[in-house]
RNA sequence: GGUCUCGUGGCCGAGUGGCUUAGGCACCGGUCUGCAAAACCGGUUACAGCGGUUCGAAUCCGCUCGAGACCUCCA
């Protein structure tokens, strides 16, 4: 990395609503923890959005300089599903329905989200523990907090006592949410006669009859609730307070609101300095959800098995498209702008190979130094991407105009700027390269038919050229002549 | 109902007080070309509405209209 372009990073910080400069607790090692998938189910391309932010995040992290640990869970236990007023365990509800153990079903949608990784090109965590594999650990907090006054023990279930909690610290200061207005706007949603307050949560639930995983505990068999996960592995990996809490916007309350809570119950301190969300994708202006049923599966866009579009798009368009906006904006998904990222990114992809070939000057005709600086500035900027890629097609504008000699570059620059480009779009933004995607076998044959075409044109055998042109193109193959060559794609 | 966010040109999407023509795509014009496509260059179109603060607002404040999120299932 060049540290001559590592200036102050900014980021976002839900807890405090402002940009804060980001200062690492110990000097270059960086702690996040991001809220995984619960998989019950194959994750659809909203959620993949969020991994794919925080992968962005990761990857300019590691960019920078720092050394990350990166923990992102996977939730194979105590995820509550509220379907027709019964709560049940989500996972179990699926065992269930499909005739199959517990596990089986996360071990067989954990297969598909790693390979959904792959495809995207996720950067592995540096560990994606499982909430099933830290039960001790969750009993374990559980405990301190009762000790600490935080919880009550009522039937065989604990629940956090927020009311004493309330006396410590301020419950609600992530999601800005007042218990006072709470308690009117939900009561009637809570038939939880156990609880003492309303706004009091599960830190473990009593094994009830339908459930499919049960844990000893000191407070007998049960399961734990869903938030105490988190918890207990972000501490144990990450410590009690660590840099970077990361998370989909629909988790911030109450998810992450009792997180902070638990923490604070548990170890007096607040788990994390900077808490960062990511915003929803949208579908028809919809956040994409499964009842809305405007969702669909990551693997269908790219196999363009998806209704909703009339063809495959790749991965890397999808991710170009995404890495468009913000990641605290919302993102609208229509097929006429996947299709307007699909040209951007080709043409981005093209003028780094072009740069690659480009002619070089005794000097640069403008200072590549500032351009570049300009790639740091946007992603220093709370990880602006979509300002990067603005300022990415600046350079693009420039590498043709060299190469139409309207304007020049040395050697030096040309390789400072090659490789930065590189860096920014292959290794930050994660974009692979367009172009590994040609056949070796298929390039020889290629250059012969392009051969055979160039010489019926040198004849003015148009309709030979034509009829080249035309079948090459039924097969999917595009002809595109240039000055002195003819490219195909 | 409560809390909060947002409304930018044909589409997606940055930008928070005074030139950013943001950017991409589309569209139009041009260069190149046997023709076409591709590629490249150039150009047009905007800040939901009304009122206020200000020398000056897309950017701050108020109201209206519209959209969305959360309110213990959500990435």
């Amino acid at each position: 990395m060049n540290n001559s372009n590592k200036k102050q990073l900014f980021i976002f910080n839900t807890l405090s609503g402002k940009k804060e400069a980001f200062v690492p607790i110990n000097n270059d090692m960086v702690g996040m923890y991001v809220c995984g998938p619960t998989l019950y189910s194959e994750p659809h391309m909203g959620n993949m959005r969020t991994f794919i932010n925080f992968d962005l995040i990761y990857r300019y992290l590691l960019h920078s300089g720092y050394e990350v640990k990166y923990v992102r869970n996977i939730t194979d236990a105590g995820h509550i599903t509220n379907s027709a007023g019964e709560q049940e365990d989500s996972i179990g509800k699926a065992a269930r329905m499909e005739q199959v153990q517990p596990l089986e079903i996360v071990y067989r949608y954990n297969l598909k989200f790693q390979e959904l990784n792959r495809t995207y090109n996720l950067l592995p965590p540096s560990i994606e523990p499982t909430a099933t594999g830290h039960i001790q650990e969750q009993i374990e907090i559980i405990e301190k907090i009762i000790e600490n006054g935080f919880a009550y023990v009522k039937n065989g279930s604990v629940y956090f006592d927020v009311k004493s909690y309330m006396q410590s610290y301020d419950y609600g200061e992530l999601s800005g949410r007042k218990v006072d207005e709470l308690e009117n706007e939900t009561r009637a949603l809570n038939a939880q006669e156990e609880k003492r307050f309303f706004a009091d949560f599960a830190l473990w639930k009593k094994a009830q009859d339908n459930d499919m995983q049960i844990w000893r505990s000191p407070w007998g068999e049960g399961n734990p609730g869903w938030h105490i996960e988190c918890t207990a592995m972000s501490t144990k990996y990450l410590g009690k307070t660590f840099d970077i809490h990361g998370g989909g916007l629909d988790l911030k309350f109450p998810h992450h609101e009792d997180e902070i809570a638990q923490s604070c119950g548990a170890t007096g301190q607040s788990p994390a300095n900077f808490w960062m969300h990511a915003n929803m994708l949208n579908v028809n202006g919809k956040k994409m959800s499964k009842s809305l049923g405007n969702f669909f599966l990551p693997k269908e866009i790219v196999e363009g098995t998806s209704k909703l579009f009339s063809k495959a798009y790749s991965p890397q368009v999808i991710r170009f498209f995404m890495m468009q906006s913000h990641y605290r904006s919302t993102l609208d998904l229509t097929e006429e702008a996947l299709n307007a990222a699909e040209k951007g990114f080709e043409r981005l992809t093209d003028s780094i190979s072009l740069l690659e070939n480009v002619p070089v000057s005794d000097d640069s005709s403008f200072s590549i130094p500032l351009c570049i600086q300009g790639f740091y500035d946007a992603m220093n900027d709370d990880f602006n991407a979509p300002i990067l890629i603005a300022n990415l097609f600046d350079a693009v504008k420039k590498i043709n105009l060299i190469k139409d000699n309207k304007e020049a570059i040395n050697a030096g620059d040309k390789d400072f700027l090659l490789s930065e480009m590189k860096c920014f779009v292959h290794d930050v933004l994660g974009l692979k390269h367009n172009s590994d995607s040609n056949d070796d076998r298929l390039s020889p044959v290629m250059d012969l038919v392009l051969e055979l075409r160039q010489k019926a044109r040198f004849n003015k055998d148009w309709d030979t050229s034509d009829l080249i042109r035309d079948g090459l193109k039924n097969a999917g193959i595009e002809v595109k002549d240039g000055k002195e060559s003819t490219g195909w794609k």
